[in-house]
DNA sequence: ACACTATGTCAATAATTTTTGACATTTACT
DNA sequence: AGTAAATGTCAAAAATTATTGACATAGTGT
């Protein structure tokens, strides 16, 4: 699970968004705005329901909003 | 992120696909047989890596895989 | 009957995400 | 100057997901 990593147009899509912020989307999908901040900044990718969520505000597909990009592995870790 | 509930497929498409085992399944993500099981089985939900790493493994789009059911919050009917 | 595979479950632990509360910086407005 | 809003950061704790190892059941085949 930590060989991938996952990236993320929010910080767009707020501002396309009528400059929504990241206090008001955290609101709307209930979650801190500590949250927010550290999806866009990419500290870590999100539970799948929080991603549900995020995409349903912008009403955008998951996968217009979250990327996955496949990070080849060397060696299974066990 | 306690109000919504996320459904899957998972279990027919593994029988779609072969009849794949949950334990090839779980060696192709990355995870254990376990949590295959508890997906499958909707004791929760999957972190959105994992659940891109499925989607790709039926070669689908994640939202045909998992889908999102909003629960109504009381006051909030729509 | 015995072995084997696939599925399901349980409890304890590890790993990751989210919360809480605090504080700093920048920008804009009076 | 001072105030407020928006963003960013940090650390500790809470909540959720994933792992490990064990065991149970049903089905298949020998």
């Amino acid at each position: 699970m930590a060989q991938c990593s996952i990236s993320n147009n929010i910080r767009r899509l707020r501002f396309d968004h009528d400059e929504m912020t990241q206090k008001v989307l955290a609101e709307m999908v209930g979650v801190t705005r500590q949250t927010i901040v550290a999806i866009e900044k990419g500290k870590y990718s999100p539970t799948l329901e929080l991603a549900f969520k995020i995409s349903h505000v912008f009403k955008m597909p998951l996968e217009e909003v979250f990327s996955y990009i496949k990070n080849e592995e060397k060696g299974d870790t066990k």
